[in-house]
DNA sequence: CTGGGTAACATTTTT
DNA sequence: TGTTACCCAG
């Protein structure tokens, strides 16, 4: 049976919230549960049995979460270690712990709260030899793994050129996300794929990783999952310790951690789940929707709560996304309604390429600015990683602050991780991968030919790299040279691993830095990049003293650690739509809505109406980051690999509400209105998968192009131009004085020969720039 | 073995 | 356009 509280508004006016059994409470309800609405308040008092919290965006979800933490500990008075919560990303759990904290009146240790792949690591560290791994086992990045199955791939004799590791490696990772090791696999399941090789790729992958010592992130989830399998008193003992299980963003679970939770709720039964189907935006990555579409299945006798009372977004914004995402099938169906009436609409913008695009957000942005609006209200929000790169140089180019939030990771930096490396073999002999990355790093003559021998050795006789290079130094294969470098090598390790017995492990990360010459091999490096690569690496010891050992740093890197965030201030906000989930902003463009890119190409492809209805969701999520306004535009060229490719406008376009949405025009015109269509009758409607015949976007009649930089290009029509460069300056630059230039912006000029320029841009770097291209800066337009 | 050169290639989204 | 992979000369 189904106990539902169920809120959802009926045709019209959304009611006031209903009574619910929570209103009935004795009139000593903590404070905590006064700011909640009925059905926020349901989901934080259904504390037993299995619970579904369906939260829509903007709907609440964190307070309830947080609150409902707060309140089982409170009510219940339970010790914290009965808790498991698992969140998705780190920075999630750091802000229920944050929340939890304050609502509680004190911080709360001892709770189990992370990602499901630190919480399994904590797990598997316990119990790693019932898998073949000792306790210190290492865990893998990407990178690790591609190099690792580089190698397979060359062993096997498979095609390297037809059969990239990434691709081989995403197809082993898929089925790592569905719980299949290689033994659960059927010879037709691994098809033509490389060659019909790849179970025994898979295979020979984990092999590897055993001998290595090593997991890799899947691993974790599925070693964990084994050893609760067959184990039933270690799975006894955590039913035990866990009293109330609560999930957030299940919809992103995939099934090795549906069935990881399975396990550890079959208990208590006391599972609480929370999530949104409508944001199901990692599909690609092993996610299953239909893990959330089948809870009550899954749990029968679930409570469900809905909480569908929008406290984010205006009455436009939230109808916009509503219409687009009713485009869905394979929905639980929510109504998000909000009593905030009003409000701008969605507007819409076409350019007529991506940099005029970009010059647009930059207009805007600064028109915010003028408005008094704070940048870090402002939010761009792209499809793909490569699409902020415009963006930045426009922004840099007027000099709007901004960061990149979800950039490249601090530890996937090259210095840190071959600094990582040392550590890692000094933690662990047996990291093979750990040890290639340095043997020759910094150059000590150990090349290919030493490397192979190495190699040849340590497979002969089944030896990690390490033990066969100590080997080798006894022979005399290798010529004196490489022979004694490696020697040398190898003694450092070994006397930095009986250091690390003795002094504290900052110390022993400086010395072996120092000692290995790593530190020197950037200081003698005169490339750009160098300082800060050894800013870097001071970062990365500071980042080692908060810990208690290297052990625990080394997992921590591996699973927790994030690019620093940039530096505080007032600035605009860049990042994917994917990073911006959970976030809100008053103000979101949307830019780089095009068939191809928005909805992407490759996901439609690949997974077909399961991939469009994903990048429909992503949309979704996009506009509900919005409490005021969202702005989306798209244009109708685009950069791509440096070349310029034609973009029709995104089929999402026609499926927003013409009620509130509308066609702006971007550039110098007045158009009263919509074009016509749904919203702007771009394309025709489309149908999903009858790739509709889309007609190109014509630019509303009077629409002007910003004059082009000094240079040459392709005009819309095809007609080359060419723009000359200013005239040369009557009076030549002198070192000192301040410019401006189009593209880096503004600058102090260093040395002048002839008439080429050195100049040091304010924000980027270093150029040689002909005078030509430059304007003195009191000049700049 | 090293470093500089050119050619080929790549862009989805991330714990 | 920007990065990486491979080739050749020193």
């Amino acid at each position: 049976m189904i106990e539902e509280t169920d809120t959802r508004a009926p045709d019209g006016p959304p009611p006031l919230p209903a009574p619910s059994p929570a209103a009935a409470l004795p009139a000593a309800a903590p404070a905590y549960l006064a700011p909640l609405y009925a059905a926020q308040r349901a989901a934080v008092e259904a504390a037993d049995g299995p619970v579904l919290v369906l939260a829509g965006a903007g709907t609440g979800k964190t307070r309830v979460l947080t609150t409902r933490l707060a309140h089982i500990l409170v009510s219940r008075r339970l010790s914290p270690f009965r808790l498991l919560a698992v969140t998705f990303t780190n920075k999630a759990a750091r802000e229920m712990r944050d929340r939890v904290a304050a609502l509680v009146g004190a911080p709360i240790e001892g709770w189990w709260l992370g990602t499901f792949h630190s919480l399994a690591a904590r797990m598997l560290r316990r119990h790693a030899e019932l898998v073949g791994l000792t306790p210190s086992f290492t865990i893998l990045d990407t990178d690790d793994q591609l190099r690792l199955l580089k190698g397979l791939i060359g062993d096997a004799g498979i095609d390297a050129k037809k059969w990239p590791a990434r691709q081989l490696l995403g197809v082993i990772e898929r089925w790592k996300d569905r719980g299949l090791t290689p033994d659960k696999l059927k010879p037709e399941d691994g098809g033509q794929v490389a060659g019909g090789r790849v179970i025994a790729l898979y295979q020979a992958y984990q092999a590897r990783l055993v001998a290595l010592n090593a997991c890799d992130f899947g691993d974790l989830l599925l070693h964990t999952l084994a050893v609760f399998q067959s184990h039933p008193d270690i799975l006894t003992d955590y039913h035990r310790r866990f009293q109330y299980l609560l999930v957030d963003e299940y919809q992103d679970t995939n099934v090795a951690q549906y069935l990881w939770l399975r396990l550890l709720a079959q208990g208590r039964r006391n599972i609480c789940c929370v999530g949104d189907e409508d944001q199901s935006i990692y599909g690609w990555r092993g996610a299953e929707i239909g893990n959330i579409l089948r809870f009550e299945q899954d749990f029968p006798g679930a409570t469900v709560v809905r909480l569908e009372e929008n406290y984010r977004s205006t009455r436009h914004i939230l109808g916009a996304a509503s219409g687009l995402i009713a485009h869905n099938k394979g929905r639980l169906g929510k109504t998000l309604y909000t009593s905030r009436d009003g409000g701008e609409l969605v507007e819409v913008y076409g350019h007529l390429d991506s940099d005029d695009e970009a010059r647009w957000i930059g207009d805007q942005i600064e028109a915010r600015q003028r408005a008094g609006d704070r940048l870090g209200e402002i939010a761009v929000l792209v499809r793909a990683g490569f699409q902020t790169r415009e963006i930045e140089e426009r922004l840099l180019q007027i000099g709007v602050p901004y960061r990149v939030l979800g950039g490249p990771r601090f530890y996937e930096r090259l210095e840190i991780r071959d600094a990582l490396a040392y550590l890692r073999l000094i933690n662990e002999p047996r990291d093979d991968l750990a040890f290639e990355r340095i043997v020759n790093t910094p150059k000590r003559g150990l090349g290919p030919a030493a490397v192979q021998a190495i190699t040849r050795l340590a497979r002969a006789q089944e030896l990690p790299l390490t033990e066969a290079a100590w080997r080798l130094t006894e022979t005399d294969e290798l010529k004196t040279r490489p022979r004694s470098a490696l020697r040398g090598l190898l003694q450092d390790l070994e006397r930095w691993r009986a250091l690390e017995r003795q002094i504290a492990h900052t110390e022993l990360a400086r010395q072996v830095l120092d000692e290995s010459g790593y530190t020197r091999m950037w200081q003698t490096d005169k490339s750009p990049e160098a300082p800060g690569r050894l800013e870097n690496l001071k970062e990365l010891i500071n980042a080692l003293a908060e810990f208690v050992n290297l052990a625990g740093f080394l997992e921590h890197v591996a699973l927790v650690m994030e690019a620093a965030e940039a530096e505080g201030g007032d600035q605009v906000n860049l990042m994917t739509l994917h990073g911006a989930k959970g976030l809100e902003f008053d103000t979101v463009f949307l830019p780089g809505w095009e068939e191809g890119l928005f909805p992407n190409q490759r996901a439609v492809d690949e997974t077909g109406i399961a991939g469009l209805e994903e990048e429909r969701r992503l949309a979704y999520v996009g506009l509900t980051r919005a409490r005021l306004r969202a702005r989306i535009s798209f244009a109708a060229r685009r950069r791509a690999f440096g070349k310029w490719a034609d973009a029709l406008p995104s089929r999402f376009l026609d499926e927003l509400p013409a009620e509130h949405a509308r066609v702006k025009p971007a550039i110098d015109v007045e158009v009263g209105g919509a074009v016509g269509g749904a919203v702007g009758g771009f394309a025709e409607a489309s149908v999903p998968f009858t790739p509709a015949p889309r007609r190109p976007f014509t630019p509303p009649p009077g629409a002007r192009r910003s004059p082009p930089p000094p240079g040459r290009g392709v005009t819309l029509d095809g007609t080359a131009y060419e723009v000359a460069p200013r005239p040369r300056p009557a009076e030549p630059y002198r070192p000192g004085a301040r410019v401006f230039h189009r593209k880096f912006g503004y600058g102090t000029v260093e040395a002048v020969e002839d008439e080429k320029l050195e100049i040091s841009f304010d924000h980027a770097g270093t150029k040689r720039v002909m005078d030509g291209f430059v304007v003195p800066a009191d000049q700049a337009d």
